[in-house]
DNA sequence: CCGCATCCTTGATGATACTG
DNA sequence: CAGTATCATCAAGGATGCGG
């Protein structure tokens, strides 16, 4: 409408900016790749399926519950898969889905320029700060 | 010690991962790229260099705050470079540094494999929520 | 035009205790 | 063993108003 306050059209604007937000895929998988423990929990499980609590020791610094949190979540986006064996106690196992490994190499690209940079991006860091 | 109790043992072992995980270069650059606005703006100054005013009308969902905060950043780790006319009103542009334009393919890299798995992704979602 | 300071709300994270 | 439930905390994000 032609009769629309600024400040209307700043909303108007902002929520479909919100909708594009929402469904661009590469938000989507930095959100779930950016989260604190995802990529940590992914490049352990890429050795090889693990058990729940073979994660808990290999990331001491995730709480049971941020670690539930992460493995439902990445199993929900399908990149892990869960098996519960019947037994007593029952044995539950994480392990990569096919799509889990295929998205490994996008972590690992990642990791390779982070690490070849880092020494750059602490440098200027410090020229940041020291004035 | 071997007199450490199980509670002290674990507390020392998430110490020694916390300070592991703080310089993890990898995770570094993940926390600054999973950032809600980081890649937006990186994405918007890959087509060259923009003003403040530019980016916040490029940029209607994030505030004015939160953009600033998007770009100190960035600043900061040597992605961006902030350079101001001295004028009336001043003129403050953004533009990325050779370092932002060295990050650029990794971001890029992650955006293709979004768009080309995120249909699997939606997918395992549906599966996963309808049961 | 650019952007800092302040206040406020909300979601993410974590500690603790308990269950099948 | 593999979680869930609850409560407490804290930082991120956002709205608003002011200053250079």
């Amino acid at each position: 409408m032609a009769t629309m306050t600024a400040a209307q059209r700043r909303e108007a604007a902002k929520a479909a900016f919100d909708d594009y937000m929402a469904v661009c895929p590469a938000h989507q998988l930095l959100d779930v790749l950016g989260t604190k423990w995802a990529s940590m929990v992914l490049t352990n499980l890429a050795d090889g399926p693990r058990r729940y609590a073979e994660l808990t020791r290999a990331i001491p610094g995730a709480s049971a519950k941020m670690l539930t949190q992460t493995l439902r979540s990445l199993e929900r986006d399908g990149f892990v898969v869960r098996s519960v064996t019947p037994a007593v106690p029952v044995q539950v196992e994480y392990a990569l889905s096919v799509l889990g490994e295929k998205v490994l190499p996008v972590l690992t690209h990642v990791q390779d320029w982070a690490n070849a940079h880092i020494v750059q991006i602490q440098a200027a860091r410090e020229r940041y700060d020291n004035q």
